[in-house]
RNA sequence: CGGGGUGUGGCCUAGCUGGCUUAGGGCGUCUGGUUUGGGACCAGAAGAUCCCGGGUUCAAAUCCCGGCACCCCGACCA
């Protein structure tokens, strides 16, 4: 990508109507765009960071067997009055069509997804099936707030399983935890996620939470170093040991819900009359449990842990781009440039263009700040604050040695690469 | 939903206490020039329903009433 076709642009003044750094910070950065409290619009760097995240619980959800469908955000009052959740479930965006039938803006999907699988599936030879997707909620909150962790119109990857018995669920549920960790890890977040015991709310028990241990969490949270799970305060009284191994390093911390999975049980199947004729020719209850994931979410929650003074600083796999490309070039005045015959300057211009469609002839995504008049510390602080994971910069100085400079996002180091090996950098 | 705060060119903001200004500045944009390894400088230009509606007044960005929006704290958060 050229930066002088983005047609976004950085800013250097705060949003004076956010508070929270991952809002502060994408839209500084042009990420996204604010357009009413709690709703945002993903602007192209953004756009392709979520996607990028997108793709990761994509192929993480397909190696677990899912199968990826899309359901309506619009979605019909009875299906809503069958579970007891139209006026139970207040968070509801709730709206009128014309011949004054009510719909509701889907908040979550159990009311779409039941009904569904009780059209295809009707044997135990046809379970398990684990369908999911990913698509646009909406739910009213009361109150909007920091930036992309709390919307009212927010991202969310739905899995939803559906199992012969308690016993098949909880043996998927393991499988999903574990896919759950390997998309954290991928999104550079698994070092500060932990997993959370909390509780079911309206239709189960207990459930499990993926915390991620920032500031600029919503959710207190008790870790423990030695096992390394957490427990939620709102099941757990103050304590200083481990309940689960007594271990003496457990302490308080704030975090962000970046995950949440449940196992239903019969909790929807029942409502809905979703069963399938079992070995012995009866029939049962189909057990569900659910998984909740929200891209948008992870993308503030990346944007807050790994983020110094000069702007983000993306893990490789969801960077928008890998490296931004930095042609910083010694302009001179117009009547300079004519008397020098522009010769130095055609050099900077060649050798960073080549650069760039070389590097993208080999498959690496970059963000090639070719803008003209602009100095080269404007630069710099976009390239920090846009925050690809490696920045290269071709310049007089860089071609005197016949090379480019470059240097990681997250290090202070440079180093020098010949021109002909930077194909071969990434 | 309770409490508090804010609303001024695209963005950030001064002015509001104590009414009368050509509504000031910075960023960004445009023109010209000087610059070029950390948001550089000079000169000029364009760009404003001062959130909306009503009221008080000779006169309102400023005071009063109503509304809307946004932010913060709390409550809420399958």
């Amino acid at each position: 990508m050229l930066q002088s076709k983005l047609f976004t642009k950085t800013v250097k003044e705060l949003p004076k109507d956010e508070i929270s750094f991952n809002a502060q910070t994408l839209i500084r950065a042009g990420f996204i765009d604010k357009v009413t409290a709690g709703v945002y619009t993903f602007l192209p760097l953004g756009l392709k960071v979520h996607n990028k995240i997108c793709d990761i619980i994509r192929e993480e959800m397909n190696a677990i067997g899912g199968q990826e469908i899309l359901m309506p955000a619009l979605t019909p009052k009875n299906v809503w009055q069958t579970t007891d959740r139209w006026d139970s479930f207040d968070a509801l965006f709730k709206l009128a069509g014309v011949d004054k039938k009510e719909y509701a803006l889907g908040a979550t999907h159990e009311e779409i997804i039941t009904p569904l699988v009780k059209k295809y599936i009707f044997s135990y030879k046809e379970l398990p099936v684990y369908i999911y997707q990913i698509q646009t909620k909406f739910r009213n909150e009361l109150r909007a707030k920091a930036g992309l962790i709390r919307g009212r119109e927010f991202s969310m990857k739905d899995l939803y399983s559906f199992h012969k018995d308690e016993e098949d669920l909880d043996k998927y549920y393991e499988i999903a935890k574990k896919a759950y960790f390997k998309i954290y890890d991928r999104c550079g977040l698994s070092d500060k996620t932990y997993l959370t015991f909390a509780t079911g709310g309206a239709f189960s028990k207990y459930s499990h939470e993926f915390q991620t241990l920032t500031s600029a969490g919503e959710d207190t949270i008790y870790i423990c170093d030695d096992c390394k799970i957490a427990i939620n305060e709102e099941i757990i009284k103050e304590q200083e040991t481990c309940p689960k191994c007594g271990g003496k390093k457990f302490r308080k911390e704030k975090a962000v819900e970046v995950g949440n999975i449940f196992k239903l049980g019969a909790r929807f199947s029942k409502p809905f009359g979703l069963q399938f004729i079992n070995e012995g020719g009866k029939k049962q209850d189909v057990i569900m449990g659910c998984y909740g994931m929200g891209p948008s979410r992870v993308m503030a929650t990346i944007v807050e842990v790994h983020h110094d003074g000069r702007g983000i600083i993306w893990p490789e796999e969801i960077a928008p781009f890998v490296a931004s490309l930095l042609k910083i070039k010694n302009q001179k005045s117009p009547a300079a440039r004519r008397a020098a015959g522009q010769a130095k300057i055609k050099n900077i211009d060649e050798i960073s263009n080549k650069i760039y469609t070389d590097l993208q002839a080999h498959g690496v995504e970059v963000l090639y700040d070719d803008r003209e008049n602009i100095s080269a510390g404007e630069k710099f602080a976009d390239a920090d604050l846009i925050g690809c994971p490696y920045r290269i910069v071709v310049s007089e100085k860089t071609l005197a040695k016949d090379s480019v400079e470059v240097k990681r996002r997250d290090s202070e180091k440079c180093e020098f690469v010949k021109l002909k090996e930077i194909i071969n950098y990434f």
